[in-house]
DNA sequence: ATAAATGATACTATATTAGTATTATTAAGG
DNA sequence: CCTTAATAATACTAATATAGTATCATTTAT
């Protein structure tokens, strides 16, 4: 069982290599399926996904590609699984239609819950500028 | 996303109703199906795969069941956690096929190890007894 | 106009998760 | 020894999530 999934990965290896270069450089989606030898399709959606969610700015046409929206110091590692992986859940009741038997007081969920809050905590604090 | 899987959830569920009756008490599936309310057949390939991991012994025949193999407070969540969901891996390179650009050297590797190991280390604190 | 880039969206393939069904085996008790 | 009440083993199916591909539209510099 995996933590990081696929796409996560993949954004913050692009994101990474685009954070070596300067300040708001435009760089191509070839440019990174060049270097970090990713699936080029794939790539582009996931670049695509990133713009959408202002992590990147994208320019059209021709001398366009992206670049990063912000200083690579602000961008976290959370707000990338946010993106691709949604809120990472360590404590949800997983009995979905039947009732279930003790929702409020299940002290699983709770010991749960407060392990995830550290671990979101944690993943906070790592930003593409810090790897 | 979640981080706990429904059979490891249904598992720990039938652990700590299991626990509430005396020490080695033989309770049939049935029972835990009834108090629970969880899928009956479900339930029970769930605890067979506990008894073949020595979380639980199995009784056959008449007047059979399952009894806990071992103290409450020594059935861990890690262990049921890696029955069911293999061993969580927090920091694994992704990049099957391809060659990894970085295997050795990946920091954002390097740090999701630490967060996995402290994760790991607090559920391992946290036990069927203790719950 | 053309070429070189992204945008949007639909499609497909594979893997994982969740659950069901069937048949065999075991052991207690009359 | 037969019946009954339990688990064992295994195969099957359905739903969902993950991973990746394909197609066509749009934009912009020259
Ligand atoms: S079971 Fe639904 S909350 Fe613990
Ligand atoms: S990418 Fe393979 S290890 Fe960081």
């Amino acid at each position: 069982m995996n933590f990081i999934s696929r796409d996560t990965d993949y954004a913050v290896r692009a994101l990474m290599f685009m954070a070596k270069g300067e300040k708001g450089e435009i760089i191509t989606v070839d440019e990174i399926v060049r270097r970090e030898k990713l699936p080029e399709r794939f790539l582009r959606r996931i670049l695509q996904k990133l713009a959408k969610n202002d992590i990147l700015v994208s320019y059209k046409g021709k001398d366009g590609g992206f670049s990063l929206s912000k200083d690579a110091d602000r961008i976290r590692i959370t707000d990338i699984i946010n993106i691709f992986q949604g809120h990472v859940d360590f404590a949800k009741c997983l009995l979905k239609g039947r009732k279930c038997p003790n929702t409020n007081s299940c002290s699983f969920r709770k010991k749960l819950k407060d392990i995830g809050a550290y671990v979101n905590k944690e993943l906070g604090k790592i930003t593409i500028g810090s790897l």
